[in-house]
DNA sequence: GATGAATGAGCCTTCATTCAT
DNA sequence: TATGAATGAAGGCTCATTCAT
């Protein structure tokens, strides 16, 4: 977590470091992260970085932990869904959101996306990562539980299945679908920030209608 | 791929040094792989790897895409669906051969997860990567074109979506699933070999069928 | 190219670094110089050497194509030969110039022999020691031309072959006139820099007039 | 020098072993060659080569002591000039032998230049290397000092400066005189032989023919 | 607080030479 | 004699972190 100078510093400051370092750690994993592109494409010295932050881990730590879910939050705005709203409602709010989300912030999707994937953290940061998922799961099931509970959802639907689906359907499946939607793939995509920016809204709904269709109806003929 | 060199050597130094890098690979990122510790588990010297291998890629290179294929495959056997079975049994049977892998050879299973999510890989490695998603797909596309055409699958089903669905589900997702069902984090379950081991056949069985009937049958009421 | 870390140095301490960097590079073809001897001469960490230069090559380029070029223009000063001088008076101030330098400077001139003549560098070093020659090569036709033109020189003269005798007289051959002229042979001689200096002002004018003499006139009875 | 076992050898193996080296040693410097090359190469095992030679030095002084003149007595001939040949007769017959082994035998030319500008050769090497200067500088000054006692030469000439002259003319200043007549740079040829065979005869005899010029008349206006 | 030079452990790769079979 | 696997000392380069100014 940053130290209090950090927070001392000038908005435009703090905006740069981060930018630098969402840059970086967004174009490469972890490991191969270097502390000298952030500090030169944010044009301070090196001292002061770890004057900022304890060190390139804990930089990574706060961007993931505490700038990334702000800049969501703020990105996509309060999306508590409507009282009585019923999961089929809320999903599909949750799945736009994301690819609103991903169409509005290809840098921060990138950075997000390598986050779940890198295996390499220290300790500490991939019990970050291990936090991350356990809260989308605890939000998942209870969904799934109300759904059920209400009979949105079949009754021998086994839960933690769905939620598994959902997990993955919401984060990187929806990115990789859209990827799918654009003829490419996923990789290449992210790497290409600003083709994303080329999906119509049309693409974009009937893209959720169908990912939402699969989930609810499944596969098969009726 | 391995100089004539490796092949001349003993079947039990082979081994040696295949299970050292297989350990290596699988618990780090490749960036962070380190060949000191692979020499030393194997008992060799710098020297004799690269003797054996060109180098760091070079052996990372033929563990996924030779040796761990045809691990694999002698883990599996040849899967031939029978003829005429339905993309159901295929699925099924896909679906099982995925996690009986997954029991019988955990930190196998372990490297090839690292290998599909690894970003930090040279452009060759990449390009390996690439393919195995391209042909993954490709079978993918194919086998849902059949259902369709065969009245297997609705007619408004989006393949690509499908497709999108199964790719996960028969590789990560599955793994996923498998934790799930042990109580456990992906990560912490590909962590400890050996816990897998634990999944009755009545629970891999009862897994298989969740997530069959999740893809065929949707997690909506009828 | 050095970095600008290099310059912010004090003149001490670049002084250290190129001293050691012309001793090791002076003293051994580029392919076996070792960094370790340079960082070890000069007194700093390895890490800090790559601070200053971007490596092995980029150190030896800068030696040869900026900082001895420079030291050579303050050790010789701008030797603009006077208006309307011979070609014999501008051969004889271009002897005598490279002669004065190899007395006052015999490493940098053992560092720029072995750069000449050195066959294992990389290509981009390789096509720099090309322009090198190319450059002097330029000149020394330019110069034949001219002379021809004024009717200084023969005019059935070869120039091709005038200008590759001067070019190496001018050079290499002169360095090993000096030799022959202590008894020595060139390498002796450059290894054991020193020598040189016992050189009187009579040999070197004597030197000088008699290969400018051999070249004017010929080794024939006329 | 070979060890007895080397020359027990079929005369076939014998050559292929020189050939390999010998393609070795002139590509690239001394420092860089591989022994790993010839032996792959030659077709023959590491331990072999070692059996025939005492390593990289030993294998490396033979090639340049014995063989290589040995093939160049059998390229070039006996070449004793007529009793009572003027010196003008002899340099010329020694300039063309030198062209026309070139022409020849491009790859051991080049192999004879890399050693004669290898600076970084063994001691033992080094010392070869001094001995070849040292026996050539000898017959040059009989040369001359006969040729000046006949008053073919020029009294007030200089012999030392002359031999240094024509020393670099008969070796390495010859084949760069032979470059500029084909449009190349000394090197460019000789990183491409079979270049050198596109001299026609009649080039040949022009160039020798002005580098005699030049020695003899030199290039001042008589 | 800011700076940026200094550090040194770490890692990949090369290759002459040895030696057991 | 022949073989070729084994070795290990080098050597170039990277980069997170420290610290004196």
């Amino acid at each position: 977590m940053p130290k209090p100078t950090f927070h001392n510093l000038s908005e435009a400051k703090r905006r740069r470091i981060t930018d630098a370092a969402v840059a970086e750690f967004s174009s490469v994993p972890y490991a191969k992260a270097n502390l000298d592109h952030v500090v030169k494409a944010a044009g301070i010295s090196k001292g002061s970085l770890y004057q900022y932050f304890g060190g390139k881990a804990d930089l990574y730590r706060w961007l993931l932990t505490s700038w990334l879910p702000e800049r969501k939050m703020a990105a996509i705005g309060a999306q508590a869904p409507p009282p009585g709203a019923s999961i089929w409602q809320i999903l599909e709010q949750a799945f736009v959101a994301g690819v609103r989300f991903a169409v509005a912030e290809p840098e921060l999707t990138r950075l997000g996306i390598r986050f779940l994937r890198d295996h390499e953290l220290e300790p500490a940061l991939a019990e970050v990562s291990r936090q991350h998922r356990a809260a989308a799961d605890a939000w998942l099931m209870h969904l799934l539980q109300q759904g059920q509970a209400r009979g949105e959802l079949r009754a021998d639907l086994d839960l933690s299945v769905a939620a598994g689906f959902l997990a993955h359907a919401l984060g990187e499946g929806m990115l990789d679908q859209l990827a799918r939607a654009l003829g490419l793939d996923l990789h290449e995509m992210l790497d290409e920030p600003g083709v994303v920016g080329t999906l119509t809204e049309d693409q974009l709904v009937t893209l959720v209608r169908h990912v939402t269709s699969l989930f609810r109806d499944g596969a098969g003929v009726p």
